[in-house]
DNA sequence: TTGTACGCGTTATCAA
DNA sequence: TTGATAACGCGTACAA
């Protein structure tokens, strides 16, 4: 491995001489310049990432945190690392596979100066036992919460959710089966308040409590709900879910078992993942995109010291052909 | 920031002594070592991985490179982490967005020390412009390519698609549509031959050269696919895709276009992706994860100098409902 | 405009 | 078993 040393041997200057023409940092006279650019060429030198780190103290490396990596994330992903190279930044990801361990370890990366921000995407540690890493660095997230150690790029899904309900009455569906996720989370309680206040503004609906499902798992959660719904007696004729992957996987399995969409039953979904164009599902799009550009960006000025501020998100009822 | 040399002075030893208890290297007395681990409590000390990273010349990251981070890499992406997690590896995401200098300044990273090897998923430079890069560190991919330079953990396209093509012969299909990938792609060159093959062996197959189809992109093709079988007059009764994203967006537009697939037209794919249960389709899973698997392993071994023995990759049928 | 000297935090070598 | 000292490769005051 060429040094700066070698290059500066080579030029006949000295090494500081050399590290201002790579750096760019500093005055050099175009005649120097032009002997060590020669010798770095002539070396094929390369400046060593590693010690520049160590010499700076930062890495431009930004910590992706998740569960895992599957198609659900794939969206807030693709966008996070597209915004990250506009800026030069790396992202590093760390799966936890739900373990606290692991997800404290990569919190730890910022104090051992592996990467310089962190953005969680699934936690499984509380809200308090993650606050105390922002002293390390700048920590960004897209589920609701609300502290100044923490950004958080949420919608909110009150409004969303009640206009989802709002939709779904319109089009004349009477009973509704809701779908909703784990209630340590603002956004389902967000979503249970919405619940309440659509009941109260529809007495003629009927709220039926054993259709209302709270802390929902991705995983085989859909098709749970479609074989139940298909062996209820009384069956909703409406399904909201809070994530359309699970909307998919419920929908997947009532066409195994001969059920139609939206004929037999109505299926609305929350996100506009890649796969609800694919199956025609009626959903919101809370544009993941855009939370992902703001959670980076948060992370961005943190470091830089600049100012930082969000593109608003909107929440778009996006209506395909799973509801009638 | 506590170092290594404030813990030393707190414990009234030299600094090289605790890096011995730090780095678990070398004797150090039981009472020496208790009094140091005592000073690292107090100070809270943690090591720099940097400082660590210049001395061993090494970052234990692996950069993974590919266009974007789409539902379709997830598959691959999730094993390759988890694989790495267990080897405490880190994951580099580089996005190249199909740029081909954004490719080589990934494959530069190496050079620069930033990581230590490399993992291709999708490229746009020419295998000849890659190769170079092995001298700076192990390279491997999952693309077929034979070389004693880059690892490649392919399948045999040749002997998956003529099982496909044997499968859907069988049950019954006479004129097949074949939607192909890029040509300059040694995947697709086997699907060709396995195809010329297909059809001397059956005669009595029509081989309708309007119906095949090479350089398909990913977005968009699939539905494009779709309209131009809606309009045109003689229809193949079965369409065959290279990969399932594909074969998803047909089948999601030809139901709009008010057909029932197998009922109107089959569907194959080739993946076996998350999404491909949940459209019922009829594919080939060539077992991304185990390719994965060895993709990271390679290059484990590479760079710990041990023994490599890939896992052998199986292609197994997977019929569902999308043909008849 | 250039060179000297030191610091970044750690590990490795060698002597004691 | 421990400590002094030299690497690792680069950046940067400060002086010249």
């Amino acid at each position: 491995m060429t040094t700066i040393i070698d290059v500066a041997k080579k030029a006949g200057v000295s090494k500081s001489t050399v590290s201002r023409v790579v750096s760019k940092n500093g005055y050099v006279s175009d005649a120097t310049r032009q002997k060590i650019e020669q010798a770095m060429d002539d070396l094929g030198y390369i400046p060593n990432m590693l010690a520049r780190n160590l010499q700076s103290g930062l890495t431009k490396t930004i910590a992706f945190i998740s569960h895992d990596f599957n198609q659900y994330t794939s969206i807030f992903l693709n966008a996070f690392t597209k915004t990250a190279l506009k800026h030069d930044f790396y992202v590093n990801l760390y799966v936890t596979g739900g373990d606290k361990e692991k997800e404290l370890d990569a919190l730890n990366l910022m104090k051992y100066k592996q990467v310089d921000a962190v953005f969680i995407f699934t936690r499984s540690n509380s809200w308090d036992d993650i606050k105390p890493y922002r002293k390390y660095g700048p920590i960004s997230t897209w589920h609701r919460i609300d502290s100044p150690d923490i950004y958080s790029s949420y919608v909110n899904q009150y409004d969303s959710y009640l206009m989802s309900l709002e939709f779904l009455a319109n089009r004349g569906y009477r009973t509704i089966g809701h779908i909703l996720g784990f209630d340590n989370n603002k956004n389902t309680l967000a979503r249970i308040n919405a619940l309440d206040y659509f009941y109260e503004q529809h007495p003629e609906l009927e709220k039926k409590e054993e259709w209302i499902f709270l802390n929902s798992k991705h995983r085989q959660t859909g098709r749970n709900i479609a074989r139940k719904w298909h062996k209820a007696p009384n069956k909703p004729d409406c399904l909201v879910f809070y994530t359309d992957f699970i909307a998919a996987e419920c929908i997947s399995e009532l066409q195994l078992l001969g059920y139609s969409i939206p004929e037999n039953v109505g299926i609305m979904g929350f996100d506009n993942n890649a796969i609800s164009e694919i199956i025609h599902l009626t959903t919101v799009d809370c544009h993941l995109e855009t939370q992902a550009f703001n959670c980076f960006n948060y992370l961005y000025s943190e470091l830089k010291k600049t100012e930082f501020t969000p593109i608003e998100i909107t929440q778009d009822l996006v209506i395909r052909s799973s509801t009638k």
